[in-house]
DNA sequence: CTTCCACAGGAACCAGCGGACC
DNA sequence: GGTCCGCTGGTTCCTGTGGAAG
């Protein structure tokens, strides 16, 4: 009698889809990288150095996202680290995420908890924590390697000085050498860097190019052998992953997420295999789940700007800033909110652009002016659906819908 | 060739907040 | 408990501009 219960227990803790689902998460280092070997051989050739106790060259990294940038740099870093502990040297490298640390100050701060000195979240002056990094690494002699991923995204919301400082600190310190490799996926981003920073930032450079559709399949092949019991993947999954991915910039990490959402959702279901409609209505999902956080942490006004969009989008196809404003002035009057001046509007639809939430693009008509031209090309029931879980906008809402 | 629209977007600055320090 | 600091989400004032119309 109990053998049955352990037994359904048992089915129930255990896939019938995935052998190990971690596989397939976006921040798992597999232990080969395909398609990936002459940037693997090129990373480790410039950072050999470091075995040899010397400091080696600051790297720029470019390439489009999910392109191999961070899981090739760590994979790196992992073997160099092995190796340097392994001879004994005093080396140490630093992960910084720019994106998830979005100021100077947070990004000094990790690398100072990185070196074991301990830094309240705010209320010291971000020089303090420079000083006190500095500090640090005059006390013991030792080699860091600094890697700041997505660095495109401080230079553009805090500009360059930090950078700055971070590409000259060898020049302060007598007893440490530091390194930098600098990850963006903004091609243009290099351009717009001040030249000093440029040139020196970019002793190395090493370019990684999107992965084509069959490049991605072995990718997801090799993952999902691993990842999969043999024999759940439908015909075409993987194919339709990874075709959805390469038109998506040959993004790895989406095609990565597609496979693994739609596992999950065949397990959901209690499907025995995995099929390409399972993989379609993952697309949505993920489609789904990345605008309702998005949407989710948007301002007041910020919503309410989508919103006009959204009510102009719905009679036209395209509208201007000048339309939005006025139906943003509508709404906030028709429920009293204050209204904010049209160039912080102005700002918002860039950054509702900068978030893929809608298309803006600066046009000039001539005799009619110059002006943004925005659309859509989400499913607007999805931003609606987005939108609604705010209680202030409902009535709005409602009222647009109708 | 000039004009002129409808904004773009830079610069400087502000209030209010929360947290750490002394 | 005052002080200092950084961040967010604004403001005001401003100069700049592509290209159709005249």
């Amino acid at each position: 009698m109990s053998d049955i219960i352990e037994e359904i227990l048992m089915a129930a803790t255990k896939s019938r889809i995935f052998k190990n689902r971690d596989i397939l998460r976006p921040d798992y280092i597999p232990d080969t990288l395909p398609h990936r070997e002459n940037e693997i051989r090129k990373l480790a050739q410039i950072l050999a150095p470091i075995l040899r106790e010397e400091r080696p060259n600051n790297v720029f990294i470019y390439g489009l996202t999910g392109t191999g940038k961070t899981a090739v740099t760590l994979f790196v870093l992992k073997h160099i680290d092995k190796k340097t502990k392994e001879l004994n040297i005093s080396f140490q490298y630093s992960y910084i995420n720019c994106r998830q640390s979005d100021t100077p100050y947070r990004i000094l701060s990790e690398l100072a908890s990185s070196l074991g000195i301990r830094v309240p979240f705010t209320g010291l002056a971000t020089s303090e924590v420079y000083k006190r990094i500095i500090r640090a690494l005059e006390l013991k002699k030792r080699l860091l390697l600094i890697v700041l991923d997505e660095i495109d995204f401080i230079i553009k919301k805090h500009g360059d000085d930090l950078l700055y400082k971070l590409v000259r600190i060898n020049d302060v310190l007598k007893n440490s050498k530091v390194s930098l490799i600098g990850i963006t996926n903004d091609v243009n981003f290099v351009e717009r860097l001040d030249p000093r920073i440029r040139s020196s930032l970019g002793e190395e450079e090493i370019i990684f190019s999107p992965y084509n559709a069959l490049q991605l399949e072995d990718i997801l092949r090799q993952r999902a052998r691993e990842a999969f019991h043999d024999n759940v993947l439908g015909e075409g999954v993987i194919e339709l992953c990874a075709a959805i991915a390469a038109r998506e910039h040959g993004d790895a990490r989406r095609a990565l997420d597609l496979l693994r959402v739609a596992g999950e959702l065949a397990e959901r279901e209690g499907a025995r295999r995995v099929t390409i409609e399972h993989v379609y209505k993952a697309r949505d999902e993920l489609e789904r789940d990345r605008v309702q956080e998005v949407v989710h942490t948007l301002p007041l006004h910020s919503k309410l700007v989508l919103l006009a969009i959204l009510a102009l989008v719905k009679e036209g196809k395209i509208t201007t800033t000048g339309e939005v404003y006025n139906t943003y002035i509508k709404i906030c009057k028709s429920v009293r909110i204050e209204t904010v001046t049209q160039r912080r509007v102005s700002d918002i639809i860039n950054e509702l652009d900068m978030l893929g939430l809608v298309n803006a693009k600066v046009v000039s008509r001539g005799r009619y002016g110059k002006t943004k031209i925005i659309s859509i090309n989400l499913k607007p029931d999805i931003l609606y659906d987005a939108l609604s879980r705010d209680p202030r906008l409902e009535p709005i809402i409602n009222n647009i819908r109708g």
